[in-house]
RNA sequence: GGAGGCGUAGCUCAGUUGGAAGAGCAACUGACUCUUAAUCAGUGGGUCGUGGGUUCGAGCCCCUCCGCCUCUACCA
């Protein structure tokens, strides 16, 4: 990339700092610097006098003749340091000039109270651990430019300390769901994201080639059909926390590359499941929030106090468009649809009208934790069929804030009907239909309940974020093409 | 895929009717030994996303392309 005269003098700037370091015998990039602890800890064990040894990037220098102010930044927060000429010594504290903002350094000193009050480092002696050769973004606004903060996140992380809470908080609930279900005797898994055949969800997956076997394999869409082996094969309660890829598009709730959490418990169905869910979601916030209110100030907030509303699919679509909804001609309710604005072609027959109404006229408004039950089987291959209407399946999504978040099924684990229903799907080609799986099913599964729940979407009910790409470190960006050119150089 | 918005200094942003490219922060020089958005004085820094067009003259008007955001569509 070309660069500014502007960037060009910092560059040069900085690099001449570098070389005035190095000559006054500093190490431009340091080895380990052994602290007295994370700025954070040094801050709750605050004791006047004491020698502590800190380190991290200066954030902020304020100079002021002979003496001068800094902060220095750790992943736990930030510490005044005090250096003065006359503690360092005339050749280190000039040195110490040559200390840009954004670089790191270790200090030494002993704690003291500044006269304002605020607890700070009386610096004996530094070193240089990191030099940075760029600018910090600026200090007061923050970085505010949504390109800039998705592709370098780490400046992102830098300037804006709220960006990290919402990573701190899916950090902690990664944990939290871990022990929650290793305590009540779930098994985690690994099974494989490159597969032969993308089963398991309807959705088109992410191809690639396997050079040694000479196939083609893809990326998993969902765990779903290995984790049911394992039901087979007799583990009776199973999870895996891992990333699924749908090759689709990208809007602030659907990234190409996200997480799930599937849960399957053997014996169980979809109401297990629904408890299991309902603790897990509301305790969860109760470990990270201390309440289960939760949302950003200026929302409305959602309260995951159990237990969540349950409404069948039949009466949630009735109270929208009325009690005769189900006993209208598929003629009437198409022009009703359209009526509020949806956009029906003349070939949708009822169910597919009501799942449009369902999709675009209910599921939006549905703002607390909602399940919806009792769905149309044609939507749910995976499901087992109601017992007393085979037209539903017994399958619940839940829905919160107007977006689904987990769906959760009684397991079909009649290997005929099975068949029946993925052939009904694969619609002639049997190229789609999973036969491993199949086979695996025909050995026998137990009854079982199982769930799939969005990590990112549930970080995002959580935390208040309204983009998926802000409870993802790295959110999936388009390449910046090269200028014809400004080919990148060969090496 | 479609519609709209945005892209100006390292960062955050102004830029009037088409008529000499600006501010704050950051940087540099100097002063200052309790500052904390330090203060004060001074200095430097621009391919106005890209390529083309209209015009005597374009940051501004028109077209192309790139990226980001929002909505929409596809997709569960």
């Amino acid at each position: 990339m070309e660069l500014s005269a502007h960037e060009i003098e910092f560059r040069r700037q900085r690099l001449a700092h570098l070389e005035t370091l190095k000559a006054a015998g500093h190490r431009p990039y340091g080895r380990a610097f052994a602290r007295t602890g994370p700025l954070a800890d040094v801050r709750a064990g605050f004791a006047e006098g004491q020698a502590v040894r800190i380190a991290g990037r200066v954030a902020a220098v304020r100079e002021m003749g002979k003496s001068i102010f800094a902060h220095v930044q750790d992943g736990t927060g930030k510490f005044q340091i005090y250096v003065q000429k006359n503690a360092l010594g005339e050749a280190s504290f000039a040195a110490f000039k040559a200390v840009d903002l954004g670089d790191f350094i270790g200090v030494e000193g002993e704690l003291f109270t500044t006269r304002t009050g605020e607890p700070s480092v009386k610096v004996q002696q530094w070193e240089l651990l990191a030099k940075a050769l760029h600018p910090l973004p600026e200090k007061w606004h923050g970085l505010q430019d949504t390109e800039v903060r998705y592709r370098q996140r780490y400046l992102d992380l830098i300037a804006n300390p709220d960006v990290r809470q919402v990573f701190n908080i899916r950090s902690r609930l990664l944990s939290f769901i871990r022990r929650f279900l290793e305590e009540r005797g779930f098994f985690e898994v690994e099974t494989p994201v490159l597969q032969a055949m993308a089963g398991g969800a309807i959705a088109t997956p992410f191809q690639t080639f396997y050079n040694a076997l000479g196939q083609p394999m893809y990326m998993r869409i969902a765990p779903e059909l290995f984790l049911k082996r394992l039901l087979v094969g007799g583990y009776d309660k199973v999870f895996e926390l891992g990333k699924n890829f749908r090759n689709e598009g990208l809007d602030r709730s659907h990234n190409p590359e996200f997480t799930s959490l599937e849960i399957y418990e053997a014996y169980g169905d979809m109401g297990t499941m629904m408890h299991l869910v309902e603790d897990l979601v509301s305790a969860a916030a109760q470990e990270l929030y201390g309440t289960m209110r939760v949302g950003k100030a200026g929302q409305e907030p959602i309260d995951l106090t159990p237990p969540w509303r349950v409404v069948p699919y039949h009466d949630v679509v009735c109270e929208r468009a009325g009690a005769d909804w189900f006993q209208r001609p598929v003629a009437a309710a198409r022009e009703w649809a359209r009526a509020q604005g949806l956009d029906i072609p003349d070939n949708l027959n009822h169910a597919q009208v009501t799942h449009e109404v369902y999709d675009k006229l209910v599921e939006k408004t549905l703002w607390q934790p909602t399940f919806v039950t009792r769905l149309p089987a044609e939507l749910v291959p995976l499901a087992k069929r109601c017992e007393d209407d085979p037209a539903l399946v017994d399958v619940f999504e839940l829905v919160v804030r107007g977006r689904e978040l987990a769906p959760g099924y009684t397991e079909l684990n009649d290997p005929l009907d099975q068949r029946a229903r993925l052939a009904e799907q694969a619609a002639g080609d049997a190229a789609k239909i999973d036969e491993d799986f199949l086979r695996a099913l025909e050995h026998g599964m137990p009854p079982a309940g199982g769930m799939g729940i969005g990590i990112d979407r549930l970080v995002m009910v959580l935390t208040g974020e309204e983009s998926i790409r802000d409870v993802m470190l790295f959110p999936q960006m388009k390449n910046r093409e090269p200028k014809p050119d400004e080919k990148p150089p060969e090496e």
